[in-house]
DNA sequence: TTCCATGCAAACGGTTTGCAATTCT
DNA sequence: AGAATTGCAAACCGTTTGCATGGAA
């Protein structure tokens, strides 16, 4: 490996995840590239991502049984998923008490505990608003 | 689909996850139950563990970029990963303050927050043990 | 001129599924 | 008998990779 070069591709496709309105999956990130450069290849789209992430311009999030989704947003912060329509949001980050990480590592018996993977399922409004209208 | 019966296939795939030391997933339920069965199938092993779990018996925890981990322990917990050698282990359940999830609905402008999805990473005893013998 | 990035297609790992034969109840 | 379950193999889906070509520096 050396240094990261520029390139049309790599342009196009930091700017379709930072144009998506929801956390794009590769394979949207794809279909709207090709709008602009129609024979890029999906094995493209894939390097490009990873080496974006890798750069810090995206960060990767990706879920159980389901294309890992991209995000634009690098600033630390958690997920929110509508339960009804799947949709992500974005949350800022949540710090949990110190007590409660000391229940955690007593619990287990490890000698070592931090918060990872926080994360929370709800319901949009507009979903929300869907079923009481 | 009828209800479920009771079969050789099932009891053995039930008694390999009950009987693992650590969450097995599928290809190890595999190969343990092929000690019995020898001509069991990967798909059947498969077919069983999700029936397993459709009647409560056992539960999936299914990760992002590995396969799915089996977990007897069907009781309401959370899980601690160990950073350095990957195991999982059970913790009981955490309940988040109301005023945490109320924050969380706000900044998120969701009709309704719930806890979902809490893991913890960290370091296991034994490897905390290795690291500073 | 160097060597990273690309397009293509094949391979991959985990999981699911269509089918005919089997086995519970 | 009748329906659920099995074994087998092929299909599936998201992702990665080998290779020859192209393009940024």
């Amino acid at each position: 490996m050396g240094r990261p070069r520029q390139t049309r591709q790599k342009a196009a496709v930091l700017a379709a995840v930072r144009s998506a309105s929801r956390h794009p999956d590769a394979r949207w990130v794809y279909e709207k590239v090709s709008q602009e450069i129609p024979n890029i290849s999906l094995g493209t789209v894939y390097r490009v991502l990873a080496s974006l992430s890798a750069e810090g311009l995206i960060r990767e999030y990706s879920q159980a049984g389901g294309p890992s989704l991209y995000d634009p947003n690098v600033e630390d912060h958690i997920h929110i998923r509508c339960r009804v329509c799947g949709r992500i949001s974005d949350v800022p980050p949540v710090t949990l008490s110190d007590e409660l990480l000391e229940e955690v590592r007593r619990a287990s018996a490890f000698a070592k505990v931090e918060q990872a993977r926080l994360e929370f399922d709800g319901v949009c409004a507009p979903c929300a608003a869907k079923d009481h209208p």
